[in-house]
DNA sequence: CTGATTGCAAATGCTTTGCACGCCA
DNA sequence: TGGCGTGCAAAGCATTTGCAATCAG
């Protein structure tokens, strides 16, 4: 984890009078030991696994306060639940592609769709904020031949696909 | 309402083996006699005010089957329930910018995102299936005179803004 | 007839909250 | 010391589901 992202949230937090727990260091540095997705629930089992104690209330008002220091997005994968995205950090303007068959995200950017969104917001006579473009897509290699590593996975691991609860 | 909306979901139930019902028949002709958006709360009481007497369960069981018809689509806007848009019918490529301000919902299409919405998905291997931009924007308008006229109907109403639950 | 559909109420699953206690600044 | 933060259990909400009764084909 990047030092710099403790930093910020401690900026975030000495700005607003909050205070610095142990609880909201452990998540943090849970969170940014990978970048990986997340749900609070997966959250809440590698906290368990770090041998953090942290109730599932505090992931869940620790996931709000992170989202409001813009540290992490919320994004919605369809599934009933949020899940969180901590690589805004790195890709401030990063999109998502999900694969309609195995639930893979794959995360990319474009410049020049940037460009066409800030265009288009204007011109409906707003000021742009945020955008992002969720692409929902089949998997080529599934069609042409036959499986893909990622649904298999999926599958093992009881994977929740896109569009399906449970 | 279209005539043709009729034909396509009795078609649908005919191909699945489904039955026609008055509860179907009441639900879409509610849902199609308006283009605005809708929340299964919100279907529920227009269901009511015409003197139809579906229940929850039903319209809940009855929009999972339009959104398998491919009639109406679901769409998150980010305040804890599913909104349905039944517009993807005239407008099956649009996209949708949401005020931050007030919540209003701009429908909008273009040709050139959509080309760069599937050559972006090719790139990254995959067949394109559905996509959707979702634009999150601020109302120039309240920026510039300092009031906007949405967000005073939204307030009045209580409807709940983006992101915001309650 | 026979299986699909409905309404009801109960159940589910994610998320939020009230409250008493504990701990940071 | 004054509050903010935490954990726990109890709500809250949107949505789903089991079941018996009803209805369409």
């Amino acid at each position: 984890m990047d030092g710099d992202i403790r930093e910020r949230l401690d900026a975030f937090i000495r700005k607003k009078g909050l205070r610095q727990t142990s609880q909201r260091d452990e998540i943090l540095k849970v969170i940014f030991a990978s970048d990986e997705h997340f749900t609070p629930d997966e959250l809440f089992e590698r906290l368990r696994s770090a041998g953090s104690k942290a109730s599932r209330a505090t992931v869940y008002r620790t996931l709000t306060l992170l989202v409001e220091a813009n540290l992490i997005h919320g994004i919605e994968l369809g599934d009933g639940q949020t899940t969180y995205d901590p690589n805004f950090i790195d890709h401030p303007n990063h999109n998502h592609l999900i694969c309609v068959d195995c639930g893979k995200v794959v995360e990319f950017e474009d410049s020049h769709l940037d460009l066409l969104n800030d265009c288009l917001t204007r011109r409906l006579g707003y000021r742009p904020v945020r955008q992002s473009l969720r692409i929902e897509a089949a998997c080529e290699r599934l069609r042409n031949e036959g499986s893909c590593p990622e649904l298999i996975q999926a599958r093992i691991k009881g994977k929740r696909l896109p569009n399906r609860k449970k």
